[in-house]
DNA sequence: ATCGTTTGTGCAAACGTTTTAACAAAACCG
DNA sequence: CGGTTTTGTTAAAACGTTTGCACAAACGAT
């Protein structure tokens, strides 16, 4: 059917393997031959077989990203979004393209890494945040495959990943508001099983801690990565008898539930609750009020975790060494934070 | 390195073939034959090798969708993100990956898909909405190659495309409005070169008319899918001597931008000005008021492309038919739009 | 018994590349 | 000049499958 490059070499009189040689720029082709031949490639519009050439070079040039079990309950689609234009942009400078895949369950996620990797179409994934205990990481470190983890594994230390020091993220933006005078400040976490909700958790206790504020267990919520869980937060939290005056919330996603919760319960933001969230997704800036909100680099992030899995790929694995790339992250202040009220006490 | 056909074989003790043909049920193997092999198989941990296969029988089992231009200026990220989760969820069923791949310019899309395609890396590619005139729809017509259109495209109206009926979409939204008694009804609308935006401003058109209401020229706005687009129609539009009541809005979050005008100009919604909005996406129903929104069905409308899309590349070419999927629609009433204020004339 | 089918299996070519080893011709060197 | 090195090219094997054709064995029907 289509032009070979056979087709091209018998019509430039030369053999299949000068024509090869010329593709892939052999310093040994002379300069003339090389003109002849690109010429008649252009000529017959020859374009080279990506399946053949994989076959023979063991290598796809293409990776895959596996997205999370349920995208669907984790409300993080923004933030996928992001992160994927990152690695896609980042593959195709690198001429690599993206496979992406997803399983409607954990089962299901290994089965279909497991499609891809078994049948030799990638050379390398990058899986997305990780639970606390991952089977995908197994699979693919078992065999020894290449991958990076957007996220932090706290069972496998010793791998690729690129991560926010979510941590750092939390004291930040506990300090914002300790700044701005709170000293009754809450948490609205996501699910105890992902270690990002674990890790910001954390740098929420250690602000705490450290400015010798009160960590109630009735100001901390633990919840989903759905708007649904800000809500229902927000029904508990303001009918206990002492409230917060500022709240840390998990994503923004879930802040979009605490305001709809709090203005339904006829409360303002930020005059009867200040209000510091995360990931700062295009509609942070866009609610009502506007919210401060951490910026983890979601578009950064992707681009980071594509350059250092092509980067491993394409080394041989003996000298291939476990690297964990931080990217900065950034408060941004909008208008659901604001100082506290002055305490009538 | 990893196991091959021919060791499967020679371990069985029989050809290359045979084991070629008890992994595709080949009627004439016996069932003794069958059953060793397969045992084998597992054993030595046997996973066909996609690359090889993919070369003789000139198909891939994958498909590719193109993200348009900038993912970024128009900001229905989360619709995509829906749509490709549809697509993915249907290729997988069908047992085919989905590669994803983008473009920063209008020629790099073309670049992008070129190299996919004559690269023979996919056996076909879904394209997303489309501009009144789209290189790349040129492109894949030219080649015979097999695609599908999110979208509807002006110049082709025979090809394979799944689509909202977005003239009758915007129709049924200014009905509602009308039905509340609303008589002043303005309009912001996107790029006009999307027709998308041509699409939704006649169905709008079409149900003024028949209800001979007004159109009124400054009552309509024309701008771009982004947040900021609604926000600057706000200034514009509340500051003329006779304002509109109700208001058909492109996009979810587009309205954001409307919401976010009306506040910083002290006006409420829906008392002093009924919204209407489209695609529904998750922040429609979060958003402060909730938005009445039309909701399309992004996830079913990426599901059906796939489905259209691989059933096409299974079928030879001759008896390939044009077809154009009508994935319906459904007006999600919610606190945003309410009944007209009794007019004062 | 004989002959035609049917059934099960194997051989070998093909898919479109890359790459090793070999070789001829040209260039260099003293 | 003769030998050594460099340069440019090619033949052929390899990558891991599928599949058309051939063929032997088993089976049925006369």
């Amino acid at each position: 059917m289509s032009v070979t490059i056979k087709d091209v070499a018998r019509r430039a009189g030369v053999s299949p393997s000068t024509v090869s040689r010329v593709l892939s720029n052999h310093p040994r082709i002379s300069a003339a031959t090389a003109r002849k031949v690109r010429e008649i490639m252009d000529e017959m519009g020859y374009h080279p077989n990506m399946m053949a050439k994989s076959l023979v070079s063991k290598t796809t040039k293409s990776i895959c990203v596996i997205l999370p079990k349920p995208a669907e309950e984790l409300f993080l689609n923004l933030f996928f979004m992001e992160l994927i234009r990152g690695i896609v942009a980042q593959a195709a400078r690198s001429g690599y393209d993206v496979l992406i895949s997803s399983g409607a369950s954990e089962a299901e996620e290994v089965e279909a890494v497991a499609r891809l990797v078994n049948g030799r179409r990638v050379d390398g994934a990058v899986l997305l945040y990780s639970r606390k205990d991952d089977p995908v990481v197994e699979f693919l470190q078992e065999r020894k495959f290449p991958f990076v983890l957007v996220g932090r594994s706290e069972r496998h230390p010793d791998i690729l990943s690129v991560d926010t020091d979510n941590v750092q993220a939390a004291y930040d933006a506990a300090r914002h508001l300790i700044s701005l005078g709170h000293e009754r400040i809450g948490f609205v976490g996501g699910p105890p099983n992902m270690v990002v909700s674990i890790d910001r958790m954390n740098g929420y206790r250690k602000a705490l801690e450290e400015a010798g504020l009160p960590l109630r267990r009735d100001w901390i919520v633990e919840g989903e990565f759905l708007q649904d869980s800000g809500y229902r937060a927000m029904s508990m939290l303001m009918s206990l008898p002492e409230r917060p005056s500022g709240m840390l919330v998990v994503d923004d996603f879930v802040t979009f539930g605490v305001i709809r919760g709090l203005n339904e319960l006829g409360y303002r933001i930020p005059q009867d609750l200040s209000i510091v969230s995360f990931n700062n997704l295009a509609l942070a800036e866009l609610s009502s009020p506007p919210i401060s909100s951490v910026d983890i680099g979601s578009y950064q992030l992707g681009y980071t975790a594509s350059q250092t899995l092509i980067r491993a790929v394409e080394t041989s694995s003996e000298e291939r060494e476990p690297v964990r790339h931080i990217i900065p992250h950034r408060l941004i202040v909008r208008e659901s934070s604001m100082y506290a009220p002055i305490r009538k006490s």
